[in-house]
DNA sequence: CGACCCTTTATGAACATTTTATGAAAGCTT
DNA sequence: AAGCTTTCATAAAATGTTCATAAAGGGTCG
């Protein structure tokens, strides 16, 4: 888990994603928005944010249906805003896997304190599950953010262990530099590719059994990385 | 966790208590009530509930301190109701520990999907609160709040207990500095890094055989703490 | 007052991240 | 195939952050 929290804003309003975007950003929260239920999903996958904000009422998709489709891939909390005081609409939401609903128009610090109590009650939601073994040599454990290789836990930093995880998440698939870029560093470091290799290189050793050729973070030349799992 | 959850409400309004228990049970809750903070504290040791739902203006002891009380002991979800509007109080309250807030007048179908959504997000079975043996030199009395290392009583400080307390709770598991801060101090100390620094050097002075090379309380470098039990 | 606990502050050491530099490998062009 | 260009991997310096510890200041309760 970062430090730093990385939360998703999905609203159509654009009055509304600034103000959210501003005050998330003051406190100190990575933030992304996003206009639709369907870009919204998209930066979801990309960006694996720890939270996410959503309007219900929205073009293409709206709030309920966009948390029945996250909550297929993680259970990371979700809250919803909404004009409609309808009790049915809340328990509707509620129940599509919203974990807080909030109506507009409602105090910004109000809604801070709510993402801070969501947080808090999910360190680290979106671990979808416990340990994950990748094959005898080699084992994660989401939940207790340990990686073990051969036996002996070896120590990552921050940093390593968020990238060895994204690239663990979207095992199989090639992932391209920018992409691990944006997920790993944030937006404004995608061309960063240098930081990529540095610390691709390091995981290779703590990993590896022979770094020069890896087994399991095989680099895909013009292209990017890809995680492979013996299975 | 048991197939039918138990709910505990402390509210000293005897119209709000009867409506809520008799909405509960109707829905295979297992509920009973308290009438102000204290006796809530007092059934809330004695009958370990999944979920609480407080009032916030009561007798003795009001519902923050008793969010703050209740998360000394545990993380279970609490649900806050309350008349006042006032946003400062809503905030006060989350950080507190409570997990949502809700304002009276309110839906009883809301209160229910808000029940739901919390329940399905707090994976704790409530932990029993008995004794713990960690290893032969190290050993926690919950119900007596007593540490003995090798063979002799320790005298913690509250804070010290608690934290301690905490670590043993998510042993196994990487706990941040934000989280720990959070859960001890309350959601306005998550910056103040120093104290726990503190904190846990005078543990481990207390506790550990060797505090410069600690086995039970090892410090993850950027990320935390994590607690270790010998197997 | 005095004991005790909690909160601050200060400091050197340890550590992570960012930057820069360099050589090797891979594709493209002619 | 030789030469040019882009990309990859690693090492090492520079920068900034966090750790542990000691010790001082402040509050509280009897």
């Amino acid at each position: 888990m970062n430090d730093i929290q990385k939360v998703l804003v999905v609203d159509d309003e654009a009055q509304i994603t600034r103000v959210l975007r501003h005050s998330l950003a003051a406190h100190r929260y990575d933030v992304r928005t996003a206009a639709d239920g369907i870009s919204g999903l998209e930066t979801f996958h990309d960006w694996q944010p720890d939270l996410i904000i959503t309007d219900l009422q929205m073009p293409e998709m709206d709030g309920i249906e966009f948390c029945r489709e996250v909550r297929k891939h993680s259970n990371l909390p979700i809250i919803v805003l909404s004009v409609r005081g309808e009790e049915k609409t809340k328990v509707a939401a509620l129940d599509a896997g919203a974990d807080d609903y909030v109506t507009k128009p409602f105090g910004i610090d109000e809604l801070l304190a709510r993402v801070r109590a969501a947080l808090r009650r999910s360190p680290d939601a979106h671990d979808g599950g416990e340990a994950a073994l990748i094959d005898g040599d080699f084992q994660i454990d989401l939940s207790g953010r340990q990686v073990i290789v051969r036996g002996d836990a070896v120590r990552l930093t921050p940093k390593e262990y968020d990238l060895l995880v994204f690239l663990f998440r979207n095992r199989g698939k090639v992932i391209t530099h920018r992409t691990i870029l944006s997920a790993i560093w944030g937006g404004n470091f995608t061309e960063q590719t240098e930081y990529l290799r540095v610390f691709v290189g390091q995981l290779r050793k703590k990993v590896e059994k022979d770094p020069s050729s890896p087994k399991y973070i095989r680099t895909e030349p013009w292209v990017g990385y890809r995680f492979v799992a013996a299975e």
